[in-house]
DNA sequence: AAAGTGACGCATT
DNA sequence: TAATGCGCCACTT
C-alpha cells in the first residue's frame, strides 16, 4: 500500500501550494533533494488523492502536462483558470506572476 | 538481478 | 524554432 515515502514527500510539497499559485517539477525535485523531475510527475500521475492539487504543478517553463490523468491538460488548465491563474499560452502558465518557490 | 518505464530538463543538432 | 538524444532516480515486471 505504501509505495514509498518519496511519494508522500511529493504530495506534501504539492499540498503546500496555496491557491492561485503554481510550481514546477524541477522546483519540487530540488526541495526533495533530488535532481529527477520525472519522479515528481510520476508520483502525481499515480496519485488519486483529490487533496493533492496536481493541477498546480507544471513544467519548467510553465508548460502543462500532456498526460494529465483526468482528461488531459485541458482539465488542468480549466482548474488553474478557476484560481485566477493567467496563461501566457494555451499550454503555458504565467510563472512570472504565479510561481510559488517557497516550498 | 536486469531491463523497461515515466505528467521532466537541458544540450545539441 | 522544433525535434532528438541523453541523463536522472525510483518503481514495476
Amino acid at each position: 500500500m505504501n509505495k514509498s515515502n518519496f511519494f508522500e514527500k511529493v504530495y506534501l510539497k504539492v499540498k503546500k501550494i496555496p491557491p492561485g499559485k503554481v510550481t514546477t517539477y524541477g522546483l519540487i525535485a530540488e526541495s526533495l533533494e533530488t535532481k529527477d523531475a520525472r519522479k515528481i510527475g510520476w508520483a502525481l500521475h499515480i496519485n488519486k488523492d483529490p487533496k493533492v492539487p496536481c493541477h498546480r504543478v507544471v513544467g519548467k517553463n510553465g508548460k502543462l502536462a500532456d498526460g494529465f490523468g483526468m482528461g488531459g491538460w485541458e482539465e488542468q488548465k480549466k482548474r488553474l483558470l478557476k484560481e485566477r491563474i493567467e496563461f501566457s499560452d494555451e499550454k503555458h502558465v504565467d510563472l512570472g506572476k504565479h510561481l510559488f518557490n517557497k516550498l
